[in-house]
DNA sequence: GGCGTAGAAAAACGCATGTTTGAAACTGTC
DNA sequence: GACAGTTTCAAACATGCGTTTTTCTACGCC
């Protein structure tokens, strides 16, 4: 088999390095090192590391909000047509199908979450600036249609809600391997990610229909 | 007002760096700098790098594990007496009172957390294996309760639901400063933690009790 | 066939990092 | 008040980092 080109072998070996430890944690060294490829070749190509660090989520959000967009247009057109709303469950099951989708053609939803996941916690300011303003109008988008298919909540619960979500999800999909691990060794079950998917479902929905709080 | 002495001005302002940025983006240099303390000193006291950030972690662990140890020995002592089992909401009520205590004497909850999230998502493999081999036995002990509290979910589900509410937990309460900025300009409301606890609480209850996946 | 350009490779640059050193300053004790 | 032990300090050390520069190689084009 042919060797990829130089830029694919540095994405490739970049996103799981990135994945595996964090960016500040992962030097060009290691990356081009273990990708094959001289060290300027980061330069080179991306310009620097930051550039590479957005390049590296840009291939795997360009594809994926390309899809969800798609996916939420179409799923607004079916419901427009008999004027029924769009249940919560179907607005989640689309997400959900395209977080899956994007990245099964590589085998590497761990990564991506694990990603998804640093972009919150590591500082890299630059990360998150560069996120809001490329992907953001589209998460707004969802976050519109989950406001209309639960109107009994108020606008700031749902978004409290919405990010208590984020957070399971993003967590334990970024923290898969050693989760499994342990979950293997104490329990002896193995489950696959879309397994995992599935038990966050109605979790996922029972945390949103979740009384309001008391006010004390 | 004396100052504190070197080890503590250390500590006091290591662990809002880290919180701000994480580990390895923050330099000795910085937090000697900013400690008004000799850039040697840090290796003089705490040994290493490494080890001062055990020391950040160990100094909340140890006073919460102390006191979450004593909260739930009482507990089970006074449903013993009555023969009674320990409902689920008095478990999470416990831990959320003893996780709200610690860090209150010194208003630093937002960084206690922050600490807690980077522990899972920052690499530093040691700090894993330092809090496993510390403090995992308390854990333990919690979730051998919460089996008994939720006696009708198999052991691998209720691991797994345990899991995503500590993702929206650490998720949420270490991304805090900046949900919050988001929430106060798109809803102006703003929330106090306790307020966010409280939001949390009926989430979490919804999340334990919510029905089993559909087998597909 | 020579030329121009894009890419790869090797080396070096400048800088920030964690750590170590050795001398100075301080502290308590007899 | 001299001594031992501890803590502070300035300086240096070694290393690893991102980036830049320079040289070399390969390929398309008139």
């Amino acid at each position: 088999m042919a060797q990829p080109d130089t830029v694919t072998r540095i994405l490739d070996t970049a996103e799981v390095l990135f994945a595996e430890r964090g960016f500040a944690e992962t030097s060009l060294r290691t990356i081009t090192g273990k990708a094959k490829v001289n060290l300027a070749a980061v330069n080179y190509h991306f310009g620097s590391k930051k550039s590479l660090i957005q390049a590296v989520f840009a291939r795997y959000l360009d594809p994926f909000t390309e899809r969800f967009h798609r996916a939420l247009d179409e799923l607004e057109a079916r419901h427009a047509r008999d004027g029924s709303e769009i249940p919560l469950e179907e607005l989640l099951e689309t997400m959900a199908r395209t977080v899956l989708e994007v990245p099964a053609e590589r085998d590497s939803l761990k990564v991506f979450m694990r990603l998804l996941g640093l972009a919150y916690t590591q500082a890299q300011g630059h990360l998150r600036g560069y996120i809001q303003s490329q992907y953001g109008e589209d998460f707004s988008h969802f976050t519109e249609l989950v406001r209309r298919a639960t109107p009994e909540l108020p606008d700031a619960e749902r978004f409290w809600r919405l990010h208590f979500i984020l957070g399971s999800v993003i967590f334990t999909l970024s923290g898969l391997d050693a989760l499994r691990d342990i979950a293997e060794h104490d329990y002896d079950e193995r489950v696959s990610v879309s397994e995992l998917v599935q038990k966050l479902r109605p979790v996922v929905v029972a945390a949103m229909q979740a009384p309001m709080p008391d006010q004390r």
